[in-house]
DNA sequence: CGGTAACAGTTTACGGCGTAAGGAGTAAAT
DNA sequence: ATTTACTCCTTACGCCGTAAACTGTTACCG
């Protein structure tokens, strides 16, 4: 008579995250493991995107309908959650040895190269608290650099959320600039741009600043969008390395 | 013969943004415009989320059906383009008399603000380019302020994509924390704390930094979510106004 | 050993989505 | 008066996540 479903909602998916899940006595064994699972998902969401991960393309891709995925993952927001979680493993420690300001620079390095790799992570939201253990352990490896820096521990928070923030927000602006190189979007882009050219005639004397900006990027040649991104994160971080070192040179 | 739709996607689009739609000149009167189907959008994204915004929901609102939205729109998308760009008009012009400091941490308030009005902003991917003219002006008001701060040229792309960064990531923060307050879920968050604490007995052992962060913020009493995203934010606003400091410094 | 409970995986189906296609009515141009 | 360009509607299609009910398999229990 107890409800056997009950509001396990938050119970369940934890015990996967935290591979606390208990094998079931009973029933046939499991053909694959939610591992396999997501490991799925993940590879479709590399190939095609967060928005190809379907059900039914989930299921395919093992040779199984979408609603056998339902015993292992419970819903596919969870799926997605657990896929989020799970790539984050990739993310090596980074060894505290070298100067902090360095170490934090390398670990804003690697975690936006997990986000160029997975670009499907950044259409997860992050407001989302930290569910499961490889995530976590990423934001412990943060906290461990900024508590050798010896960085008070009230501006803690401030600085990780804000280191977070602009990795994310850096490697959406990569992710978009290596888009825009494909030939398809290039053509989009230029059609774009001759669009708004005719929309917005008045564009250079109404945004003097953004158009200055804008020929800045243009005069180094190559691929202006991809180096203007990849500069904006290094610079991003630097300033934000800066900021953190007047307040332990304020403390220590 | 000729394609009378062809692509003119983005040439269409643009015009809606910068107001630039040649009245028809044959035909039916729009009983609406273009800006009561966006207000209405707006309006419903306000109140359920940008989830609850399908054409179908518009239109209702609008006592018309989900299909004749598509001779003002386009396409779904495009709409949401537009409900994005309407929206930043709110955001109100900042007057560069004050330190450029005080400047930058006014700019990133009312960004915020903004944010927190419509949380479904967060929804919408920020990797796109600009597109449209209020959201433009946003962004021009910030280089205007980077440019009487005399910042390097160099520097200022690197600073607008930080506080851009910071701010979104901070606003996340601030709403997640501010629907956490809601008594459903604060049922759901506590039945989580109780779940994680099954998965993850050893917590504490693994992850002593994000241990210690959890106890700090969880002192002051009150809702410590949202005063950990409210310092948050006002934490990492500072941290970039210090880094940016050094680089004017170093210039000036 | 047989019966039954717990389970994996299937088929079918539902309501919702964005939107393509085509038709009915309306207002300006010819 | 006819044509043309337009708005708005109805209908329909192919997706989606997933509820429900069923079949078949495995392990425990008497």
């Amino acid at each position: 008579m107890a409800v056997q479903t009950g509001q396990g909602d938050p119970g369940r998916t934890l015990a996967l995250l935290w591979g606390k899940v208990a094998t079931p006595k009973r029933g046939p064994r499991h053909a694959i493991g939610s591992d396999e699972v997501i490991a799925a998902a993940v590879g479709i969401a590399d190939a095609d995107g967060l928005e190809a991960v379907t059900m039914r393309a989930v299921g395919n891709e093992l040779g199984r309908t979408a609603m056998s995925l339902y015993t292992y993952v419970l819903s596919r927001d969870v799926m997605v959650d657990l896929m989020y979680d799970s790539v984050h493993a990739e993310v090596g420690e980074v060894k505290s040895g070298a100067s902090w300001q360095k170490a934090i620079t390398r670990w804003c390095v690697q975690l936006r190269e997990l986000y160029l790799r997975h670009p499907w992570l950044l259409d997860v939201s992050s407001a989302r608290p930290v569910l499961g253990p490889r995530e976590q352990e990423v934001l412990e490896s943060l906290l461990r650099i900024l508590a050798t820096a010896s960085l008070p521990l009230k501006d803690r928070p401030a600085a990780t959320s804000a280191l977070f923030s602009v990795v994310r927000g850096a490697a959406r602006q990569a992710v978009e600039a290596r888009s825009a190189v494909t030939e398809a979007d290039a053509e989009w882009w230029a059609a774009r741009g001759q669009a708004l050219a005719e929309a917005a005639p008045d564009f250079a004397e109404r945004f003097p600043e953004s158009t200055a900006i804008a020929a800045q990027q243009r005069k180094g040649g190559g691929q202006p969008w991809i180096r203007a991104a990849d500069q904006a994160f290094t610079g991003a971080v630097g300033l934000l390395v800066d900021g953190i070192g007047q307040r332990v040179a304020v403390k220590g």
